[in-house]
DNA sequence: CCTTGAGTTGAAGTGAGCTTTAAGTTGCAG
DNA sequence: CTGCAACTTAAAGCTCACTTCAACTCAAGG
């Protein structure tokens, strides 16, 4: 018990329950093996695939974009170091990104809240080119959500 | 027209959808005056509530807590400037503890993603008093989520 | 062999935060 | 005073990210 990994183990080492990783593994976000009784047997390198799907739902992205950037990893080999960290690149430029939009929020609220305007609209706290917006989950048709 | 607005101006004035503003009061986070023909009126200072909704969404506050904060202003006269502020001091907090979170988890990222760890168990990155945890909706038991 | 805990599936449920729909009422401009 | 956009409600629907349930099957120790 050391070449591969039972979902329970998985789930134990990742901090990432059963059910959510089934749940991973029908959107593609990681793969598992099969034994002859049809139970998944998991690579070690699979608890890398777990990691970064938290890393990046903590940096506030969605699934679906998850599985779209581990698409990116090769296929036929297993990933490299330097594959992984090709990946956060990207995830770290958002994460940039987020931080200084949560600094202007910061540095606006006192300002803004105190402040005499009424409008949204007007507001640099709601201008739309310095949103915080598009995150999560809901129905909505164009509005932000909170976030990590 | 000037006293009060309408739902769509408020609606126009917020950016929020005219069903985002009816779900909220249902929520007890805005307040309205009704016509003799039972339309809403909103006195121009909720104008001010909605723009604290929507900050607080982005600092990633749930609606259920931002309804306490607003609870918290005084009902029987129209809010001060210094009310707000007051309300707005311990988002303030929470936004300053997002942001250095934020920044702690770009700090580990490249070190976390490029090392030989594999266990997020024991990884920084997944440090349970380190999380960015406990935001968002959805049903889950302990996780985090996305946020502005 | 037998029991028991761990694993399997598909389907349904959950919670936040809305939107959409249906069926009707109001308000104001012409 | 009519016409039409804007408003009203309750109820149902939607997305995301899971969890829970029911009904099994598998794997391993005694």
């Amino acid at each position: 018990m050391h070449e591969s990994l039972t979902i329970g183990q998985l789930a134990d080492r990742s901090g990432v329950a059963p059910s959510a990783l089934r749940y991973y593994e029908r959107l593609g976000l990681i793969r598992a093996e099969r034994t002859g009784g049809n139970q998944r047997r998991y690579a070690r390198t699979e608890l890398r695939r777990v990691a970064f799907v938290r890393i990046s739902q903590q940096v506030g992205i969605p699934l679906e974009e998850i599985r779209e950037a581990l698409d990116s990893l090769p296929a036929a080999r297993t990933p490299t170091p330097d594959d992984w960290t090709a990946l956060s690149q990207a995830w770290r430029e958002r994460l940039d990104e987020k931080i200084r939009l949560l600094g202007k929020l910061r540095d606006d609220l006192d300002s803004c809240i105190g402040c005499g305007c009424l409008s949204l609209q007007r507001c640099k706290l709601n201008n739309p080119d310095d949103s915080l917006a598009g995150e999560g989950p809901g129905a909505r048709l164009v509005l932000p959500r909170p976030s990590a």
